[in-house]
RNA sequence: GCGGUCAUCGUCUAGCGGCUAAGACAUCGGUUUGUGGUACCGAGAAUCUGGGUCCGAUUCCCAGUGACCGCCCCA
């Protein structure tokens, strides 16, 4: 590079009016969303409610990353499926590969279930993970770009039991939410030698019916027949009523498995609608699919989660065959439906104590009494910034504490501090190293956790 | 990816060609110097972005952006 240009960049970024920068636009891209602090106690509801039954149902956690080969998704997924053909983040790296956020979990768990040789654990493999998932489609009320989802799959275990209990899993939990009105929806779309007889069966009831069905049906004949089954045009879904169900030509193996299934859901007790047009947007589900539903009004049901079997899929990432089953909630619709239903948010624990300052003085030494009262396990609010007592003791008595801990210059001279009841109004000077124990005393024992000392 | 509705302080709303853009809630400060509530006083805080029409645009028109709704699909 020659000196002149050298000279005329120097020069240029001398002025910086020439540089034209892009505006800052303080706004997050189209359909993400901050998860505020405001709505972090349902989140955090949801956390620990799923890490709590993930483990009592024996599931171990699996992180696996965000970004994954592209074709690990379109393989598994489906090629036609709209979330490959026109939803996933896809692009290409600086090292030239081929890249995608991850649209769902499943199929990354399965591929660390292969690459780390899972298979030789004790089946059935049962692995919990949660985070968040991209599609990028149109967004609208419950329907993200960037949602969260948390996921259960078992891998290696092909009894019936075993859907059953990850059903009851799912019902659980949405149960635990405080989500009593949800509904079970469940199907079984066969294997893939007795689905393939069956979608014959299909399309030649729709092409003899096609005049009758709207444009988008007619198209999905060819491409997906099995959707025309929920398409909620009147005049489809009274063919689809006459139409062939798949429960109804089920291989004795898929329907044994799907009848044992049945029994042992009735077993539970576990209320349930067999709904036989009950159709998944993945093309790896295998005989038992199901979906959970918010009971919201007619049209406005969204599925809070769904899953099913994949028997197949482990197999056709070239893992060797390996029955598996799983479902996912997601968890924005989740803590929608939560506040729908007014169901309770975690309680995060309140400070029942706070620390108030006065005079400089008093202000050096307040850090130093407020971390050992956090050492100890008190939890304690405080507003250092402020001057005046009368502010603070405003801020105390928002935050409805039950003491609060006064530290003026006259106190800590004396190596005291004056602890104000809030209640009665009542204050006793105590002396500062007599503290702690005291406070710890007043306030209730269950209010003190000790993290480290 | 297609169609529709909408867009004002942090939040909820008012104004609808002529503003210094109004109010409520929230926030912060104050009502005498070391004590909470209420009340009262005060402060900060907005017309999404870019064009166009007009003497003049928050208001009308167009585009962009975003939110929401319907389809498609999905959690």
């Amino acid at each position: 590079m020659d000196s002149k240009k050298n000279a005329k960049k120097i020069i240029k970024k001398a002025k910086p009016e020439k540089i034209k920068e892009e505006p800052l636009v303080l706004q997050t891209l189209r359909g993400m969303k901050d998860i505020l602090p405001i709505d972090q106690p349902y989140w955090e509801q949801v956390r620990r409610i799923s890490e709590r039954l993930a483990r009592d149902y024996g599931f171990s956690r699996l992180d696996t990353p965000i970004v994954e080969f592209a074709n690990l998704f379109s393989r598994s997924i489906g090629e036609g499926t709209d979330i490959v053909e026109k939803e996933m983040y896809t692009f290409l790296t600086r090292g030239a590969d081929k890249v995608a956020l991850r649209p769902e979990l499943t199929a990354g768990n399965c591929r660390s279930y292969i690459q780390h040789g899972m298979n030789l654990l004790p089946k059935p493999v049962k692995i919990f993970s949660t985070g968040p998932v991209y599609r990028y489609d149109r967004p609208q009320e419950g329907r993200y770009r960037e949602h969260y989802q948390v996921n259960f799959d078992a891998f290696g275990e092909q009894d019936p039991i075993l859907d059953a209990q990850i059903i009851q899993l799912a019902h659980r939990l949405v149960q635990t939410f405080g989500i009593k009105t949800a509904q079970m929806q469940i199907n079984s779309i066969g294997c893939q030698i007795c689905r393939k007889d069956y979608k014959e069966l299909l399309v030649n009831y729709l092409d003899s019916k096609k005049t009758k069905l709207c444009q988008d049906c007619r198209r999905r004949i060819e491409t997906n027949p099995l959707r025309v089954l929920d398409c909620k045009e009147d005049k489809c879904s009274q063919v689809a009523a006459l139409a062939p169900q798949s429960v109804d030509h089920l291989c004795e193996d898929c329907r044994n498995h799907f009848k044992t299934l049945l029994e042992y859901l009735d077993e539970l007790d576990l209320p349930y609608i067999i709904n036989p047009h009950l159709v998944r947007g993945l093309d790896y589900y295998t005989k038992t699919v199901f979906e959970i539903l918010s009971s919201a009004e007619e049209g406005k049901k969204l599925s809070l989660g769904g899953g099913g079997r994949y028997d197949k899929l482990i197999k056709i990432m070239g893992g060797e065959d390996t029955p598996a089953i799983g479902f996912a909630i997601g968890v924005e619709r989740i803590v929608a439906e939560m506040k729908r239903v007014q169901a309770k948010p975690y309680k995060p624990p309140r400070p029942k104590v706070f620390l108030a300052q006065l005079g400089n003085l008093a202000k050096k030494k307040s850090l130093k009494l407020f971390s050992e009262l956090e050492r100890n396990g008190i939890l304690t609010a405080e507003s250092f910034g402020r001057g005046s007592l009368k502010s603070q003791l405003k801020v105390a008595n928002r935050l409805k504490v039950e003491f609060t801990l006064i530290l003026g210059q006259k106190e800590t001279l004396d190596g005291t501090v004056i602890v104000k009841n809030m209640a009665t109004g009542a204050q006793e000077t105590v002396s500062a190293d007599k503290l702690i124990d005291l406070v710890k005393k007043k306030i209730k024992a269950d209010n003190v956790v000790v993290y480290h000392n």
